[in-house]
RNA sequence: GCCCCCGUAGCUCAAUUGGAUAGAGCGUUUGGUUGCGGACCAAAAGGCUUCAGGUUCAAAUCCUGACGGGGGUACCA
């Protein structure tokens, strides 16, 4: 698909206002660089509408209808329009042809799970950056949500015509790393039976430390209790790391969550990224030292400079220095080193404050800040019996990913952390998304569309070919055409989410699209023997129908089932 | 103190990013299949969009200030 409806609408305005002018009918003016349409809300405004006659009113100095009838007057004719018309204050209300829009079934139908695609990115080279928890403990339902936004809008925007990139950033060089180290080493020799081996004061209680410990007491015997302590706690943090990493890929496929790529901080070090962007960064006048720390300061930090590197902080060159200091690294390898025209990054909203930091170093270093975009998500909440579970790293307190879908599985996952805006605090009610019930929004997408298998199911049983072509001039049922109609919308929806970078209009469509399948299923009968050219036409539209629903939800990541 | 997010129907949230009559689900009330899956459909009721100003042809949306809730505040990530 070249172009959505609502940009084809876009050019005939623009063809219109051109023809015009060029008529003397209107003054010589410049258009907007985008052109206001919108989806009509009411049936009476038509399927689009644009309200640009009313902002055009002071420019041009006259009235918004006034304006709006001469242009209607210039207005090429498309196919795909049946009816144009002025309505008060100055409205342009476009409403599509009903034969047309029957049409489209077939073409939906062939563009199978690509229907929808359009080409906004046009091959646009961007990263996705999400979850990137610590990997110092299992993926927590917080990064759930994280997961879920960052996996989803990597998908749309694909489907936008973008060259995207998942990837997942390890925070494996920082003093954390250590830590949990020195508490998987103390783990382990206590599995070991053998003491005088301190618990680090804030280290890491989990069970699944101690766990870890047992495994690799199991693993490499006293092997590390023999070594240099400092050594001992690298190598097994290195280990622990590992194994955490590889229980974080397990948990996060559960929710079919993938990444192209795992990038390690410490590779920013070993590499000597960090150098050269420090160096950079000095060059520029940004570094300012004193009393042994670097500093870093920007014009446009208004606040102290921020810290990079402080004398108390051991500069172990596998070590970080401060976060602002990877972070700027990082970036520089994203923009640069990879060349990704934007970086998105999938933040919890915890994490506003890094924002103006980060993009402080972006400037410093000379690339265009706007190539960062933050997206920043309100925080999880977990609800049990109505009540809220308190999380925190204690033992037995804190809700692992791992758990939430043993207990209600991957779809009501996906769907539910999908549902809201990223800038509300979500409320996930575990009792919720295992019921089974009109209230469980989840299975109601995913029941039209196993609606829609029973239904050819049926009809293969009483003798009907799936693959056959129907007429979509038979399709002319208000019901037929409401469905057709919200099928169409799809590369909208896409270019929505893509350009808003706001996945839970999602959850909205899909809800609609099977909204109206619902109604139509009420209001058409599909197989029926006594109008066999009816029942082709059906048949290729609730095809068309499964299609949709089924690019939708494998958009948001979940299964789009024959059966339940 | 300062910074960020939120405040919309009884509840949980939408509202195509400044457009016409603010919409869904749940809950409540009422109705629907001698039919392809009733995990469905239809109808009713429910609103001064927290409050007060401002910007303009037009504000739930933008600005200012209150009030209320949540998060952050830099050598944790």
């Amino acid at each position: 698909m070249d172009k959505t409806i609502q940009q084809q609408i876009e050019t005939l305005l623009a063809e219109g206002f051109a023809a015009a002018q060029a008529a003397g009918a209107l003054p010589p003016f410049e258009l907007p660089a985008r052109i206001p349409v919108q989806r009509s809300r009411y049936k009476a405004h038509g399927d689009y509408a644009s309200p640009i006659c009313l902002g055009l009113a002071k420019v041009l100095r006259r009235a918004p209808m006034q304006i709006a009838q001469t242009l209607l007057q210039h207005l090429p004719a498309a196919p795909f329009i049946g009816h144009v018309e002025v309505a008060p204050p100055g409205y342009v209300n476009f409403t599509l042809d009903d034969g047309w829009v029957a049409q489209q079934t077939p073409s939906i139908l062939q563009a199978g799970e690509r229907w929808g695609d359009i080409d906004t990115g046009r091959g646009e080279r961007v990263q996705v950056e999400f979850v990137s928890a610590n990997p110092t403990g299992p993926i927590t339902v917080g990064s759930a949500r994280n997961a879920v936004i960052g996996d989803t809008l990597a998908s749309v925007l694909q489907a936008a015509g973008y060259a995207v990139e998942r990837e997942y950033y390890i925070n494996d060089a920082g003093s954390q790393v250590r830590i949990f180290g020195e508490s998987v080493l103390a783990r382990y020799a206590e599995a070991l039976g053998v003491e005088g081996v301190p618990f680090p004061e804030k280290g890491y209680r989990g069970d699944y430390v101690v766990e870890l410990g047992k495994q690799l007491a199991a693993e490499a015997g006293d092997r590390y209790l023999t070594m240099e302590r400092k050594e001992a706690v690298r190598a097994v943090a290195r280990w622990a790391v590992e194994q955490m990493l590889e229980s974080i890929r397990v948990d996060l496929a559960a929710i079919r969550v993938t990444f192209d790529s795992w990038f390690h901080e410490r590779w920013l070090y070993e590499r000597g990224l960090f150098d050269e962007v420090l160096a950079r960064l000095r060059e520029g006048g940004y570094v300012v030292e004193h009393d042994g720390a670097v500093w870093f300061r920007s014009p446009d930090l208004e606040k102290d400079a921020v810290l990079i590197r402080s004398p108390q902080v051991i500069p172990e060159p596998s070590e970080r220095p401060t976060y602002l200091a990877s972070d700027a690294a990082y970036l520089w390898d994203k923009l640069v080193v990879r060349g990704f025209r934007r970086a998105i990054y999938v933040w919890g909203a915890d994490h506003h404050g890094d924002v103006p930091r980060v993009k402080a170093a972006a400037k410093a270093l000379g690339l265009d800040p706007d190539r960062l975009v933050f997206i920043l998500y309100q925080l999880v909440t977990l609800l049990r019996g109505g009540e809220e579970v308190r999380m925190s790293k204690r033992r037995g307190d804190f809700v692992t990913l791992r758990e939430l879908v043993d207990e209600v599985g991957p779809d009501p996952i996906r769907f539910m952390m999908l549902t809201r805006t990223v800038d509300v605090k979500l409320d996930f009610d575990l009792d919720l998304a295992v019921e089974q019930s009109d209230r469980n929004p989840v299975y109601y997408v995913q029941y039209a569309h196993t609606r829609i298998a029973g239904v050819l199911r049926h009809a293969q049983a009483q003798g009907w070919p799936l693959d056959a072509a129907g007429d979509p001039a038979l399709l002319t049922h208000p019901s037929e055409l409401a469905l057709i109609r919200k099928m169409l919308e799809l590369p909208e929806i896409i270019a929505l989410v893509a350009d808003n970078l706001a996945p839970h209009h999602l959850t909205t469509y899909a809800t609609e699209l099977a909204a109206l399948f619902h109604a139509f299923y009420r209001d058409c009968r599909v197989v029926d023997s006594h109008a066999p050219a009816l029942t082709r036409a059906r048949l290729m539209l609730v095809r068309a129908a499964k299609v949709v629903l089924a690019r939708v939800l494998h958009l948001m990541g979940m299964d789009a089932p024959e059966r339940m």
